[in-house]
This record gives structure tokens, C-alpha cells and sequence, in this order.
DNA sequence: ATAATTCGTTAAAACGTTTTCATCAAGCGT
DNA sequence: ACGCTTGATGAAAACGTTTTAACGAATTAT
């Protein structure tokens, strides 16, 4: 907008090219000092800013990233994921003076037919934020040449560059930390099946037993979807289970997200099942409600800035060649010990003892 | 990327102006039918889809626009304003096909510094999310030929277009509606005064007290800031300074904001006051903890979302020159009336009655 | 004194589109 | 038959930069 290149240079009685290379700071031309004076003169005597778009048609270039987010309802406010991600990323853009470019979608089917709009180069590289298995996507956009990375995944391909917060780490762990307070029957209330992270939690739930030299058992898994409800009706289903043989309950159980945990919680309220000391409980998120939860949950926090960082720094990092395909990377979770975990009850700990 | 128009103008054996204006369904052009479609199916046989920069460079339009927010610490997560407008916004700008650029700063000098990146063509207009009274980057914003709108802005500017909430309107609202139930002497507790919604809300309530033919009093305005404390200390202020002549004594307090409201809450709780008996108290903003005060906040709510929303519809407009420089759009907030209201104690009834 | 190098600068091509204007053939009215 | 419109297409300019390759002048080396 405003002035053009060419001014610059009629102002300064000098070549387009002369204005381009000084301005730029091109390196293999030295100009006399008089002429790149009067070039930095005239250019702020006219106001010039270059145009991006020129710019960009040149060079290739936008310096912006592209964020492609589709949910049902997409609402960064009522997300906490979407918002805590959009705040890392944001950060770190900011700081690699990128430009953000927002592609809000209602659904996935809306989302592939927009990939070629997404890759039209607009962007330099793309984030996908896509908590959900979803090939359909991720095969249009392996396509296209603009580069990308998936967030909130981590499945293994060597094309590919993923960026996630270690969910099996943090499930082992979860499983892990129960098992370092004695106990040996863990049950897993599970999320959704085709939510990425829930098939990662389940084998952070396998390895940690593994490690710990328990076998597998298939009726200690209970399948269920992200929402408080399902921990309530797992913790009852789990119950009911075993209630003919209550040596071979489970002691513990590790749901996948604190919502489960929640519904769990509020289960054993009810049933007159004192947590921690009947049952041990631990979820995954700290979502901030998890330490207000009565008794406040002790869980695995997973720090979505920062997986949002992560995401931003990577694909910049892809952008510029200096990633490679098949890079995955896991954000580092943590455990925070509150009070619904303990050592099993008695007769447990007697036998384990 | 990908391929380019040429190839699919030799794959069709026509020219590339012939490809352009088939595939844009130029209307000035009508191309035989055959052709037409030799055209379609080439573009589709090679993945045509036109580069968004060339394609920018030439039409002057990106189709995208740019949203500035400059805050102490940009987080759509931890500021609830900032969430609920970028949700506004993604909403029309989704279905309005527009991209959404963010530029996010630290500061409004940073931002002062960026303007010349923002109107660098990259962006067809901008919204520019600005809650304080800020001339520099307005002036600069007006010296560049990219359209902008003010969100969180309403001055009255001919050259700049606006969006806020009604501020103005609202806090009328709320003094009328305390003047409805009978009070006369009604206290003030003001914002930040750099803020424009501060200025806007103390007009609102002159407006109110001008229209029930109520004088307005310097004593009964409190300055501050939109933080609990200064509604507490304004409380404890109030009360000291009529404490020898208590038939003077303000029987409401607006409040700027719900938070100065907790605070006042908590004062009066504090000095063994009753609320609405001894003292009715008023918010402004809605947020979600004002139902849940001890007691339920009677407030002003004001839609983000919708303010958001309506920025992103403006702004469009003005870039399609449908809106015009000078146009102030408000959008309309609504009284909710809890509990922390009623008339005034009864020898101001009987003084009214 | 001539060739080779360096220095400072520029002309022109390129980026991938859209758009303006020109072209050519065919149909049409007179 | 002749100019005039209409219909279908293409050539070339334009958008505002960056970049490549080249230029002439001045300096240095031989």
C-alpha cells in the first residue's frame, strides 16, 4: 500500500534494485555509504513498508503459519484445549515474529475439502490440531508441499512430524506411581476409542504394568468416552463386576482424563466407597477443577501451552529445514500427587506384604 | 505450489487467460461449452488450485483479515474478553470465508512499531482490540490506506469505525433501574480511568441520573480501578465520608465492573451491612461468577462474543465499502436482576413516599 | 600499457495470477 | 457485398517485489 519500491527509488535517484538490496541488507552487494544514506532517506521520506505479497510471490515466503482447529464447535473460550495451545503458539510466534493464520472448521469433512486452500501459500507450514485418528486429513495434506505438523498425535510415520504431550509417558507413570504404593490389580477407565491420546494412555497403562511384571487382564479395561458419566457408570460396572469375587476387585483405577475421574469420584460418594482409602483413584490433565474435587484428585498434568510451544517451534523448525520428517515430539507430563491415592486397604496390603 | 495455471492451460490447450476465466466463471467471457470443460478437467487432472499470494498481488485482496490485540500479557485463555471476541470473530469470519491473521504484542509501543507490518497488504482490514484510550495507534492506524475497526472503542471519530459493547446505554440502564425502585442518591464506583469503557459507563450514568431529574453529585463518585479492592476500599470510603451526616448517605452503589461488585459485597459483609437492605449494589459485565456471589450479583451483561462478531461483520462491510468512515456500532447489553437490589431502607422510602 | 580484479550499480527476468485489450471468425442487417 | 455486431479466444500488461546476470569505471596486478 502507500508507496511502492519505485518511489523509493525515483526519491533517491537510484535503481529499484539498489532500493530493494540496500533496504533488504543484501549481503553479496556493497553500496557506497552516500547511496545507502539517501536510500534510507527517501524511503522514510515516503513512508515505504514493503508489501508482503510481492514480497511473498517472490520469495516463497509468508512468514505466517497456518492453525487449522476442527471441532464440532469450534470455541477457543469453551475449549481449554484449543485456548491453552492457541496461547503457546501465539507466544512463540510472536517471539519468531511469524504471522498467526486461523482456519476454524465445524468438522473434519469440512477440513480436507479446505486443504488446498490451506496449502494455496498463504502459509509457509501448518498446524493441525487433530485430537482425533483421522487419516482422511492427513493423507490430503501428505499431497500437498506445504509442510505440517499434527498436534495432539503422535502416530508413528516417517513422513511426518507430530507434536503431542507424552501421554503414554504420562500413563505409565499414573500406573506406575499406583503400583509404588502396592497395588496389583489397576483398572483403566478408558476414553474415547478414536481419540489418539486414548490408545496412547492404554499403552502407558500396558507398559507400566509390564514393567512392573503384572499381567494384562482384558476385564480390568473399561472402554468409555471422555465425560464424567462414564466414570460413574465404569466405577458401577466395575462393581458389579466383581462383585462375587471381591478379592479380585481392583484397588486402584487410572481413568484417562479428569472428567472420568470425576464421575468416578462421585460414583464412589455414593456407593459409600471412601476414596482413597477403599479405592485409589488418579485421572489425567489437572484440569484446573481437579484440585477443587472432593477429595482434590491427584492426576497427570499435561501442559498444553506448552505442547502449543512446542508445536510452533517445530514446524518453524520443519519450515526451515532444519527437522526432518517423521520427528516426533512429546511434551513432558507430570505427576501431581493430591489425595485420592493411597495404599491399598488391609487385606490387600497384607497379601502384598 | 503444486502446479500452476500453466500446466493446465497446456493440458488443456488453451491459453492461461482462457483457464483464469473459466475457472473464475468470469462473467464478461462466455466460452463454448467444450472448452469449458476440457478446462475443468485438466485443472482437476493436474490438482490445479490457484496460488493465493499471485492471485493476492493482482486483485488487492487476501481475502483475510487482521486482528491486533496488544495486552500486558496477550492470553485468550486467562482473559475472558479476549476469548469470547476472537470466538466472535472466528464465527463470521468462518462464515464469511475470510482467514483471520493474528498479531499479537505485549504492549501498544510494540504494537506502535508494527503497524507498518500490519497494513502491509497481507491484511485487507483489521480489527484492533483496544480497551484503553489510545490515540498514538490510532493515529498511526489512520495515516495507512488499511480499513481498521475499533473493538472496545466507541469515540466519536468521523474518519474511524467502531464496535463496543453499549456501555453508555447499559450503565443507564442499570442507574434507571435502581431509580425504578426508589433510590435517589446513588454512588458511583468507577473503573480505570484510561479505560473508554470507564468514561462511557460514568456518561451512561449521568445520562440516568439527568433523565430522573436527579442532580449529579461529585461526592458520590469514587474513582478507581476494575480490580475488588477498589470496591472495597471505595465502600469503606463511602461510608467514612457520610458518617456524620448518614440521611446523605448513598442507598446504591453502581459498579463499574463485577468485580469492584465483589468487593463492595465483600465490605459491606465486612462492616455487618446488609445487602440490597441497607445497600443495593450493581455490576456491570455478566461474568460467570457474578450468579454465584454471596448474594447473585445483579448486573449488566454485556455479549463478548456478539461484539466479536459484529467487528468481524463491520469490518467486512467497510472493506466492501457497504459501512462508512464515522459509523459506531453498539451492541446492546441487558439488565440481569438478582439479588443484591431492592428499594431503598425505609426512611429513604418514606423521605420518597 | 594491458589484463584482471574489484566496486558500485542497474537492467531485466521472474514469481503466478488477473485483467485489459486485441484478434479473428462467423452471423446479420442492409 | 459491405460494414457491424456478436462470440470465442488469446497476447500481453500489470501487480510490487527479489534476484540474477551483467555492466562500466576504477583499481590493482602483470
Amino acid at each position: 500500500m502507500g508507496s511502492s519500491i519505485r518511489e523509493v527509488a525515483r526519491e533517491a535517484n537510484v535503481s529499484l534494485s539498489t532500493v530493494s538490496k540496500v533496504l533488504n541488507g543484501t549481503a553479496d552487494a556493497k553500496f557506497a555509504a552516500a547511496t545507502r544514506e539517501r536510500v534510507f532517506a527517501a524511503a522514510r521520506r515516503v513512508g515505504y513498508h514493503p508489501n508482503a505479497i510481492a514480497r511473498g510471490l517472490v520469495r516463497k515466503r509468508m512468514d505466517t503459519v497456518g492453525l487449522v482447529m476442527a471441532y464440532d464447535q469450534v470455541s477457543v473460550t469453551s475449549d481449554p484445549y484449543l485456548g491453552a495451545c492457541l496461547d503457546g503458539i501465539l507466544r512463540v510466534n510472536k517471539e519468531r515474529r511469524q504471522k498467526t493464520l486461523i482456519f476454524t472448521e465445524n468438522s473434519w469433512e469440512d477440513a480436507l475439502d479446505s486443504v488446498p486452500s490451506y496449502c494455496d501459500g498463504h502459509s509457509d507450514g501448518l498446524m493441525v490440531v487433530i485430537p482425533r485418528t483421522n487419516s482422511a486429513i492427513v493423507g490430503a495434506l501428505k499431497e500437498r508441499r506445504t509442510p505440517f505438523v499434527l498436534v495432539g498425535d503422535s502416530r508413528e510415520d516417517d513422513e511426518i512430524v507430530t507434536v503431542d504431550a507424552d501421554n503414554e509417558g504420562g500413563a505409565r507413570d499414573a500406573v506406575a506411581y499406583l503400583v509404588s504404593l502396592g497395588h496389583r490389580r489397576i483398572a483403566a477407565f478408558c476414553g474415547n476409542a478414536d481419540f489418539a491420546s486414548n490408545s496412547q494412555r492404554l499403552a502407558g497403562y500396558r507398559r507400566a504394568l509390564r514393567e512392573a511384571g503384572i499381567a494384562y487382564r482384558e476385564d480390568f479395561v473399561f472402554p468409555g468416552e471422555y465425560w464424567a458419566d462414564h466414570g460413574h457408570r465404569n466405577l458401577c460396572a466395575l462393581r458389579e463386576r466383581f462383585s462375587d469375587r471381591p478379592e479380585q476387585r481392583p484397588t486402584a483405577v487410572f481413568c484417562f482424563n479428569d472428567g472420568i475421574a470425576k464421575g468416578a469420584l462421585d460414583a464412589a460418594r455414593e456407593m459409600g466407597l471412601s476414596v482413597p482409602d477403599a479405592i485409589s483413584v488418579i485421572g489425567f490433565d489437572d484440569t484446573p477443577y481437579a484440585a477443587t474435587l472432593p477429595p482434590p484428585l491427584t492426576t497427570i498434568r499435561q501442559d498444553i501451552a506448552m505442547v502449543g510451544e512446542a508445536a510452533a517451534r517445530v514446524l518453524l523448525d520443519r519450515i526451515n529445514g532444519i527437522v526432518a520428517p517423521g520427528h516426533r515430539e512429546l511434551v513432558p507430563t507430570s505427576l501431581v500427587v493430591r489425595e485420592t491415592t493411597s495404599p491399598p486397604p488391609a487385606p490387600e496390603a497384607a497379601a502384598n506384604g
